[in-house]
Parts: structure tokens; C-alpha cells; sequence
DNA sequence: GCTATTTAGTTCGCGCCACGAACTAATAGG
DNA sequence: CCTATTAGTTCGTGGCGCGAACTAAATAGC
């Protein structure tokens, strides 16, 4: 049960149950289309006349299509409604240190134009750059039309001003995106952080998310970005900075980071700390004792990984090492958080079947709950990161509506 | 914003409206009271006649008093409208080791009787105890009619079952305790950890909860125990685990724990390791190298907070210690959920003036944030565990209504 | 002391909305 | 062709918030 927030809340009119029950309806006829009328107020509890009220004002305003009828064993064969997939766009921006995705997004959250570009040095470069092509974008199917647009970046959003606050990995520092992108385009943006982004796709578009009311997403890459969803809603903390478990200590006194702490998670469970394990046993081996290293030998993560499918021990131990880390690091939130689901986002799902049990194994010896909490990887076939700036602006139509 | 669940949803009814802005009203009345109906207009952006038509309602049902009237510059004087204090009761029950309490609470939390027994060693017996003081207590005042009971207890509670299903430091297992309770008593009882009983407490009655979305509660005692508040909501993960950050590893394979783990905050920062940390610096000293102590010396945490009281410098050190560690814990909580406040509560308080700088340090070193998540101690007079069972008993009247 | 002004609170008609009973539509089986 | 069954619509009723108009009660100014 949630307390009412005295300092911003939102009284009902006379149209406020209206707006529940369609915003049910609306979810209903998503998650079951095709679907009769008649099925509706049955999964609803909704009388047949309310049902048909809403489902005639969703069809005036285009959300929802009548379709085929369907069949019975018996009686009037029910006439199936179904989510109108065109009535908006959706425009999804995935910003990373290297390169920026855009893509235009229909109802279902599926991507029906999308393209590159390499992310620009500074902000006001990268917008002017990509402007254009979410004008492009747009273009190319007229027939839909675009309502919002969605930003999902490897930083921090600071939840008032909606400042872009942080951005280490993009170079970037303070910065408006959300009002240049405004103007530019008539639409309104929104921007959430990567990890955010992917636990808000997990838990409206995941595999995993049927009836799932606590979902953690950890993104693992050059850092950990931890999203959390709890009581079916995304956390963001007091300023927008909730999630930064991958700077939380796991070695006391360890390893220094550049945030200022030592030991933090991701310096020891992030792709460049495989690179890190297995760059030092291969040069303690090469070199010997002196520790250096001929130059120009650096692998990347992906190397890592192509070295493991081929049973490179070095890489394989650098790997595991990589997820016993992770695996304590999550041990720490199934125990704290005791959620349905962790669900674990990079380019390590790729070893998952080398690493599923290393973490699983860490993940028992550490941690203490009886939630039975199930750890799963994202499909990266799946785009988590886009993917939830879709979510990010959906969630307007579908999510609960604000009341109390 | 929430999503729906699918699996569990309420639809709007015609008396849905009135419910909300019923539930709005009646916490304005209980935060700003004595209050005008047209005060409560002007601050919840209600028309006066609606306002008028609750009020109406809420004194009907007795929840409301009117009371004398204001008074203003010019024009008409307002009626004030009061929360009726003795429109209910509750019976609060905190169960810790040694000593259970009973207490009656009126409608503002304040307690009207209270009274202690000591924790009996079987469930069974306990509730043969228990009842009989129950009773007294009602008997005591019969002008109060109590409608519910909330019971807080140094263990966990099964989501779904409402057993509790662990309380080590009881010595109890598994054990439903509502059911006999309630049809001892009539009245429906609600159960919850400590430290989530003590979150409800800071959020409902505490002193730093004004528009406060996330809060922190950390119970200190021979354990810690971690209650989350996120999103204005109890946070108890999918079984009711959530919490048990006292049991995550805050020393990578440190010392053996009785949960399996190793480790565990708590082994590093509750008021027992103060007492180890005491004891070991203490027989360092005074029987050398050997480690043999005399027998019978070991303090209690009382004695060391008056020997820090008293400037004791290895009580001071072994407290100071204690915070050291207990700061690293809680530099966790601020960086990966930048909550606006941690609580902290138990014994330690006390030692505040000692102690609040030396958590603000460690901290500090330790987090990554800018959430500038205030750390305050609960005041120890307030009761925070019997009192939260307050809040769990209230919520059902003053929560935010379910809804979509 | 009278009047204008101001503020509190009530009354009442309107429109939105969910409910539920009665009704129409369409289908399969006998 | 008739009956049973299921889908969907129509319409009257009651709950509720809105907002304009109204009553009540106080003060300031003359």
C-alpha cells in the first residue's frame, strides 16, 4: 500500500474512472488481441455495456481496430478487436559511447526502420547530427505517426530538470538534450538512463515479466548499470541516481575507481576486468616477472569471447573470474532485494552457457533469501536499451494512471 | 509510473472517485488539522461543495470531528474539522527476543496504554500469553474501539501465506501466528518485519518524512535489519525477503556467518560486533598473547555506550569501529538507491554525537552519489518498531486507495 | 449604526460514468 | 422452424464532481 504524497497529488473528476478502467481495458485488448468484447468484460469484471463504451471510444480514437469474427461452440460469434499497431511512432534514440541507434517504433514496440551513427564529441555537434536523421526517419513511413520521442544513455538524467548530469563515458558533462531535441522535432522526449531503459523493456516487453512485480536489470559493459523495478515501478531515487550498484564496494579498499571509491563492483565484474584478468595472466606468463608487456597486444571483450567459444583457458579463466564477480555483485541485490528476476544484459549472454552456472554457484554461496530469485540473460536480439525508450514513452498510454 | 498488473487489477466503480479524494481530504485533515473545509479546498484543488459533501460524510462516519471555530480578517469564520483521535484503536505488538510489548494507539499514533511481558520460548505459549493482555487492554478503554491489530517481530513473514516463516533470534519456526490471533481476539491482524515496521513508522509518523519519496530504515541491534521505503511504498520483494542487506558481504570471504554467507555487514557493524571489537582489544591488553581472557567480563552493548559516555578510549574505539563499518553499509544503500533520508535505529543512537560524524565520513569515502541522501537517528522515544505497527493497521484508512 | 466587502459554507442543476436489466443479433443443433 | 446460447447494444438509475448562485457571518469604513 503506497501513503499519499501530500505534496503532489491528483484528485478525481468525474472522468477519473473512465481513464481506469480504459487504461485496463487498453492493456487488456495488448496483452490478449485478438480479443471479443465479451472476453474483455469477462477477464475485466466490467459489465458488457461498459466494455462496448469504452471499446467504441477506443476505435473512435483509433487505438483499436476491429477485426475478423471469431469462433464459438455456440451463439453470435464474437467480432475480435485488436491493438491498432500504426495509430503512433514511436522514435527510439539508444546513445552509446561509440555509436547512437535510432529507430521508429509501432505499438507493439517492434522496429520498423532503424539506423547508426557515430556518436558525436559533443552534444550540440550530436544533435545537429541527429536531427536530420530522425526527420529521415520520419519520412520514410508517412503513414505513421510519431508522438514522442525516447532517449536511453550511458548516464544520469537528474530527475527535476531533466539535465542530462552525467555522462563519464560520453565525454559529455551537463547538458540540456531534452529542449534543443523539443524544438527541433515538435515532440516531446524523454530520457532515462541505459539500465533504466532496459528494466522498463524487461518488464513490458521481457520474456520473464508475466505477473513479475520485482525485476532488476544489470547492464554490463564497460561499467554495471543497475535498473531497478519494484512494486511494478521503475526506481529512481531522490535525484535520479538510484541504480549505481556498480559503484558500490565489493573489495573493501580495493581496486581505486575513477568515481572516487575503491573496489566498486564494476571494477571487478565488467567486461574490461575480464580484459584486466586476462591481459595479467597472459603477460605473467609471456614476460615473466617484470610485468611488461609487449605492446599493441590489448584484446577487446569480444576477443575475450571468441577466445572462450574456442576453449582458450586463459580467456575462459578470465571469463569465470568475471562472473564469480558478477555473481556476488548480484547476491548482494537478491538478498536485499529479493526480486522475481534478475535479468542480465551485454555481451557476456553470448557465454551464458559457460557462465550461467558460475553465477548461479556465486550467486547461492553468497546470499541469503528465500525468494528464489531467478537469474536470467536478456535476448540481445532484442535490443533492451531501445527497446525501453519505447517503453519510456508508452508508458503514458499504458501505464497506471496517476491518482491520490 | 506503475504498470498495470495484469494478474491483480481493480477496476473503477461510480464510488471510485469519492473514495480518492475521500482518502485525499481525510489525510489533509490528519496533517493539517485543525483545518477549514475551505483550506481543504483551497489545498486540494477540490470545488468547496465537494469538499463539503466528504466532510459531510467523514463526520456521518465519525472520522472527523467539527470543532471551534477560526478565525480570519474578514468575512465569515471557518468551522475547523479535527481527526477524531478515538474514532479507532489499535493494538500494537512488538515481539523482540527477550521483552514483547502491547500497547493501544489512537488515531494519531499516540499510544494510550502499554505493557510488557517477557517473549515466551514457544509460539504456542506465547499466543496463551499474549491474548489475556490483549484483553485487559481493551477492557482498560472501553470507549476506544479497537479494530485491528499490528504485530512487528524480529523475523520474516511469508508474502502469500502470512506465516512467518524465520525468526532465528526467536527461536521459533515456521508458525502461523495471525490465524490464532485473530480468532482469538475478532480483530484482523497484520504482521511485519521490524525494520520494515520501523520504515512505515519514519514514513508515516517520523519527523523527516515531509514529501519524502524514499526512505531507508536501518534497524541496529544484535542484527541489522534494513526497511525500504521506494516510490512512497513498502518495498517486500517477491516473498517478503526484501531487506536482509545485513546479510550481504561487505568483507569478500570475512567471517563465517550463521546464514551460510560470509562476510555479512552484520558481522561488522550491529551492536555485537561492537562488543567483539571490545573484547578483543580489551584481552589483547590485559592477558597478552595467549588470547585467554577472564571468564564471566563480557560486556553488554550498554556497558560499552556508558563507558564511551565516560570516555572510555577502547569503548570509543570499539564503537567508532562499529560506525566505521556501519557507514560502508549504508554508502551501499545511498549510492544504489539514493533515498532522500536513512534512519537509523537502536541503541547506538544514543552514541549519535559520537558517532554521526564518523557514518558521515565513511560514507562520504564510500558512495557514489548526488542524491544528498540525509543520514539522521530515530528518536528512541518514539517507539519506531511499535509504532510502525501502527502505520501497518492505518494504511488500510489513510493509504493510497488501490486502483488500475 | 448602517452599508459595502469579504470569506465560509450550502444548494442545485448539469454532465460523466458504471451498473444492470431488457433488448436485438447471430449462430448451432434438433 | 424452433430453441438454446452467446455477443453485443440500449436505456433508465444512481453516484459523483463541477461550478454558478445563494445564504451566513464577519470586518472596515463612513
Amino acid at each position: 500500500m503506497r501513503k499519499i504524497d501530500l505534496t503532489s497529488f491528483q484528485v478525481a473528476t468525474s472522468e477519473t474512472a473512465r481513464d481506469i478502467n480504459r487504461r485496463i481495458v487498453l492493456n487488456l485488448i495488448r496483452s490478449q488481441q485478438p480479443v471479443s468484447r465479451a472476453d474483455l468484460a469477462r477477464n475485466s469484471g466490467l459489465q458488457r455495456s461498459t466494455v462496448s463504451a469504452i471499446a467504441e471510444q477506443l476505435i473512435d480514437e483509433r487505438w483499436v481496430t476491429e477485426g475478423a469474427n471469431g469462433h464459438t461452440a455456440r451463439g453470435r460469434r464474437p467480432r475480435f478487436l485488436h491493438l491498432n499497431k500504426e495509430r503512433v511512432g514511436i522514435i527510439g534514440i539508444n546513445i552509446r559511447p561509440a555509436t547512437t541507434t535510432v529507430a521508429l517504433a509501432d505499438l507493439d514496440a517492434h522496429f520498423v526502420a532503424q539506423e547508426s551513427l557515430p556518436t558525436a564529441a559533443t552534444p550540440q555537434q550530436f544533435i545537429a547530427e541527429l536531427v536530420p536523421r530522425i526527420r529521415k526517419l520520419i519520412k520514410m513511413r508517412p503513414e505513421i505517426a510519431c508522438e514522442g520521442i525516447g532517449v536511453s544513455l550511458p548516464g544520469r538524467v537528474d530527475l527535476a530538470s531533466q539535465r542530462l548530469v552525467f555522462a563519464p563515458n560520453l565525454g559529455w558533462s551537463d547538458f540540456d538534450l531534452k529542449t534543443p531535441l523539443e524544438k527541433a522535432t515538435g515532440m516531446s522526449v524523454a530520457l532515462e538512463n541505459a539500465a533504466n531503459s532496459c528494466a522498463l523493456a524487461e518488464i513490458w516487453f521481457g520474456r520473464h515479466a508475466q505477473g513479475v512485480r520485482n525485476l532488476v536489470a544489470i547492464t554490463v559493459s564497460e561499467g554495471i548499470g543497475v535498473g531497478l523495478i519494484l512494486n511494478h515501478q521503475l526506481v529512481q531515487g531522490s535525484t535520479g541516481m538510484a541504480g549505481e550498484f556498480g559503484h558500490t564496494a565489493i573489495v573493501p579498499d580495493g581496486l581505486e575507481c575513477k568515481c572516487g571509491n575503491r573496489g566498486c563492483w564494476e571494477l571487478y565484474a565488467s567486461n574490461s576486468a575480464a580484459v584486466r584478468y586476462y591481459v595479467e595472466a597472459a603477460s605473467s606468463v609471456r614476460t615473466g616477472r617484470n610485468g611488461v608487456r609487449p605492446a599493441g597486444q590489448v584484446p577487446t571483450f569480444d576477443d575475450l569471447l571468441r577466445l572462450t567459444e574456442q576453449g582458450d583457458p586463459k580467456a575462459e579463466e578470465a571469463i569465470r573470474q568475471m562472473a564469480d564477480y558478477l555473481g556476488r555483485g548480484i547476491a548482494v541485490l537478491v538478498t536485499g532485494l529479493a526480486p522475481d528476476v534478475i535479468v542480465v544484459i551485454g555481451e557476456i549472454t553470448r557465454a551464458w552457457k559457460q557462465i550461467g552456472s558460475v553465477i548461479a554457484e556465486a550467486v547461492k554461496r553468497h546470499s541469503y533469501t528465500r525468494a528464489g530469485t531467478r537469474i536470467v540473460p536478456a535476448d540481445p536480439l532484442s535490443q533492451p536499451r531501445l527497446r525501453g525508450t519505447i517503453a519510456l514513452v508508452l508508458q503514458k498510454h499504458f501505464g497506471a494512471p496517476s491518482v491520490a
